[in-house]
DNA sequence: TACAGTTGGTTTATTATACGAACCAACGGT
DNA sequence: ACCGTTGGTTCGTATAATAAACCAACTGTA
């Protein structure tokens, strides 16, 4: 790993938690020397990917982001799209949605919507970081991306979020497979307890699935009557997003949802 | 600078009119060697901060920008609450509205809107760039931000977008103490012909300005009867921007502010 | 067919630059 | 007065960045 990777790597010790951090705590997360730590921040500050709270002298997240990703946003319009596509999805629904893309071996939340049918729903994080394995957006990625990331996901060791979490390779490859075969992921309870969530891939040009969309609700309000509906309505809101976004679906994905959602 | 400001630099080559932009292509603008540039853009896309296009060989922007806003987003939230006080705006003054933040000597435009009253208005770009010493905006962030900023613009060659362009240092000085006087900045076809623009600054915690929003309206279409309520719906839109970021202005800003709007 | 000018990517010795241990000074608690 | 923090600095050393030159593949054109 060079230089610039190390020091990017840097960023990704800010979480949503952890919105802040100071010189001698990034250098005991990231196990760097001191110096090395410094020197880097002060790099990034200087290009204004994180800044330094004045006052306290703890680092944050700079400016330099938010023009970049209003670029990216630009060149491959897909936060706004799938703004829209969300807040449908909930209303719809009457659970939580949300829609993550692939990023590296995670999914990155990028929006969420409500649900206010209920009194209780899913409650989610500003750009809280899914888990490939223990999620239902995880496995509708796993299903439709390069089969590479599979393998690269499956040999680490993974985490247990609940007593629920598949972390036997064997087993996810045949709820991989599973999700390949009905082009719809479930889980239940993989990534946070008494959650049942519902998930399809967003494909990109080529055809591989790059994010995805999906509703989550309390596990004792899923029933074998509403499921279909949670089911048609994911489904629905992938293939117009992916429409939207200028991909297309693996040939026969569409066709072979049709039929099996009628 | 060093080698990761170095890096970090070739991602500032991306704008809206050149979103993709190929190993060559990146050399030559970065007057770089181009072993350098690839191995730094190889850095870089492992970093997930860039990404190549498949088929072309060209990069663009990647999807840890996204990530990394959406936690910046989370930390400081300034582009959703500013989102609507732009819309906001465009509605109440019937022209171009328009949010830009700080990022180190330009601001950089976070979201615009459009109103639908007249059948022409200003029209934006995502992601544009604006220059401070030619634009309302400009002005109304050098008029109430770190003394050194005002210093380190001033002393650089300034660009001329149009004959309207003022770059004399003195002239500029005598407009940011007048913006300072009123609290409001203006300026008549400083980055765009024919375009008469407002502004008012946002402010931080430390009572700093860090952003501007602003109006902009065709030359034609202000008169001395409409600028007053222009003045007033911009002054109003940066006061409750300020606030709903948990910002504070100058003491006795808005006093002075609300004394000349009568 | 040959050529000139592209493109993305690779190799090499050289040397500039990043590195890390050890060291400050300042602050906070006991 | 002491210990454990904090952010920041120093300096000799060795690692990692550098640039020129070189590929191979592709494009237009003559």
């Amino acid at each position: 790993m060079g230089t610039v990777a190390k020091a990017l790597s840097l960023l990704n010790y800010f979480t949503a938690d952890r919105p802040e951090i100071g010189l001698s705590e990034l250098t005991r997360l990231s196990g760097m020397n001191k110096a090395t730590v410094y020197r880097m921040m002060t790099e990034l500050q200087e290009s204004r990917f994180v800044e330094q709270t004045d006052g306290a002298k703890s680092y944050r997240l700079g400016t330099a982001v938010l023009r970049l990703s209003s670029l990216r946003e630009a060149a491959v319009p897909l936060r706004e799209t799938s703004k829209r596509a969300v807040r449908e999805l909930a209303t719809k629904t009457g659970e939580t949605a949300h829609f993550s893309i692939l990023d590296g071996a995670q999914l990155a939340t990028m929006n969420y919507a409500y649900s206010s049918d209920h009194g209780t729903c899913v409650m989610m994080d500003d750009a809280m970081e899914l888990p490939l394995h223990a999620t239902s957006s995880g496995l509708a990625v796993l299903a439709f991306c390069d089969p590479a990331l599979v393998d690269q996901v499956l040999t680490k060791k993974l985490d247990v979020r609940t007593p629920f979490t598949v972390v036997d390779p064997t087993r996810l490859r045949g709820m991989i497979q599973n999700t390949r075969d009905t082009g719809i992921a479930e889980y239940v309870s993989g990534f946070e307890s008494d959650v049942h969530s519902f998930a399809a891939p967003i494909f990109n040009d080529a055809r591989v699935a790059i994010a995805a969309i999906a509703v989550a609700a309390p596990v004792n309000r899923v029933s074998s009557e509403n499921a279909p509906v949670f089911r048609r309505a994911v489904f629905d809101a992938a293939h117009a997003l992916t429409h939207a976004t200028g991909g297309f679906p693996p040939v026969g994905y569409d066709l072979k949802l049709e039929k099996a959602l009628v």
